[in-house]
DNA sequence: ACAAACAATATGAAATTTCATATAATAGTG
DNA sequence: CACTATTATATGAAATTTCATATTGTTTGT
């Protein structure tokens, strides 16, 4: 029998908490930022990625950004009344709705990816040098394995 | 003037998003097991804390699997109702809400962590070992820079 | 023992998300 | 060229989440 009030050690030694838990928590400071700027966590993402791949498609926005379609059609068509982006249908294929920063939108992403950069770069350097120099390689290398497993 | 064609390259290379990335494919997989199981992820992660620390009470459970409190409250009533766990409050604080699993509860649980830990070991295995020893490593650094930064 | 402050959980109501599927446009095939 | 399959996005309806705050119980100070 365990002692329940001894906690077990799943948990803490698991990858993919570790991951959650180091995303989420990495990420709570900037995002108090994000909210105080007037934008929803996930409508920062969307700038972000727009600012990267202005115009892209509602599917690929998706993908870039990870959120579901029908959810990012919803929250695309706020962002557009709120004038941060524009929606455009493609001209070679009118099923294709691209999505464009206005010029309201382009100023707050950059502007808050200037944010993020001073962000990380703080984050990193508390970190200190040694394992600051390790995580970006050692999460690419854990993207690029999911990718090709998935291929 | 930037091709908007060419993609720029703040997002991929941006700490967060590397991070959001990775948790969110690599989990990816597994959660497609649990939802075959019967349970949401979020329901998943419960379980999986509560295997560790059975008993704990609601806002302790908020915290370490971070959930915000009032919706872990609603959640645990459903997993109350589908009897994967009970609820007790505490004897010596009232005020408290002590969430223990179910036979079944534990039952799913260890089954689930099973599976998650196969899963873990040949997501490591296709990483390689070279990485695969770095990557925990760098998520604990950060996680434990990150509550320095916050203390 | 009392009142105020605090802590833990629950809850109402609005907003968002999800899932399945409808709609619209294009591509492919005989 | 019709017809079918496929792709991209939108949408209805149910479920979930969020945020603010109510409720309940405890602690602290007097």
């Amino acid at each position: 029998m365990r002692d329940p009030d001894v906690p077990g050690d799943f948990v803490d030694s698991y990858l993919l908490y570790l991951l959650a838990a180091a995303s989420d928590k990495a990420s709570a400071e900037f995002h108090a930022k994000v909210r105080q700027s007037g934008l929803r966590v996930i409508e920062w993402r969307v700038l972000a990625v727009l600012v990267d791949r202005d115009g892209a498609m509602i599917t690929r926005l998706a993908e870039y950004a990870m959120i579901e379609q029908s959810r990012l059609t919803r929250i695309v068509a706020q962002m557009d009344e709120r004038g941060f982006v524009s929606r455009k249908s493609d001209v070679d294929d009118g099923r294709r709705v691209r999505v464009f920063l206005t010029n309201k939108g382009r100023r707050t992403g950059l502007a808050l990816i200037e944010d993020a950069k001073l962000h990380e770069d703080e984050l990193l350097a508390s970190l200190g040098g040694q394992m600051a120099g390790k995580l970006k390689p050692a999460l690419r290398a854990l993207l690029s394995s999911l990718n090709e497993r998935a291929s």
